[in-house]
DNA sequence: GCCAACGTTGGC
DNA sequence: GCCAACGTTGGC
């Protein structure tokens, strides 16, 4: 009997390096890190109902000197609501968010590893032809999470 | 720091 | 349900 191959995932997630870089992942001992604070319905759906267990993330560099991606991340434990939004004190307080009905959710992501160089969006941008449909590279997008196509995966890191 | 693009809010 | 006002994102 054929084995059922598993649907390989692939997305891309924002963060600023000033306040959660690739270096501060590395930094912590395990590792990794649960995405909280996001609050756009979009990106919290996808990370809600979409992205699975071994599922790999770019992990993308914005609002900085150079944005670009800079590594790739794992996906390690799935959706589940967003304690961040529960607490008065976080800076992502949100009191519409009930904890009996939650309206923010996150996933954790592992470090998996750093790129050999940043890929940059100005990369990105040159081989635009080649990157048809991507989220990252359409005009005033501005999605913190968003899925990748698997050929733009691989093409994607054949510029590394 | 500027500002275009976009999402959210709230008055009506 | 419309849409103007407002706040945020994020490249430059």
């Amino acid at each position: 009997m054929p084995s059922k191959r598993e649907p390989r995932r692939y997305w891309l997630m924002k963060t600023e390096p000033s306040e959660f870089g690739i270096d501060d992942l590395i930094a912590l001992s395990n590792k990794t890190e649960p995405w909280d604070g996001v609050r756009n319905y979009q990106a919290r759906n996808m990370m809600r109902d979409e992205m699975k267990k071994g599922d790999r993330v770019f992990f993308y560099h914005s609002n900085c000197e150079t944005p670009g991606i800079v590594g790739i991340v794992r996906v390690v434990k799935e959706g589940y609501p967003d304690p961040t939004a529960f607490d008065p004190k976080d800076k992502h307080y949100d009191p519409k968010s009930d904890p009996e009905n939650p309206r923010w959710y996150l996933v954790d992501v592992k470090y998996e590893r750093k790129l050999k160089r940043t890929i940059t969006l100005s990369d990105l941008k040159d081989k635009a032809a080649y990157l048809e449909g991507l989220a990252l590279v359409r005009r005033g997008n501005r999605l913190s999470v968003m899925p990748v196509d698997e050929r733009h995966w691989e093409y994607i890191l054949s510029l590394e």
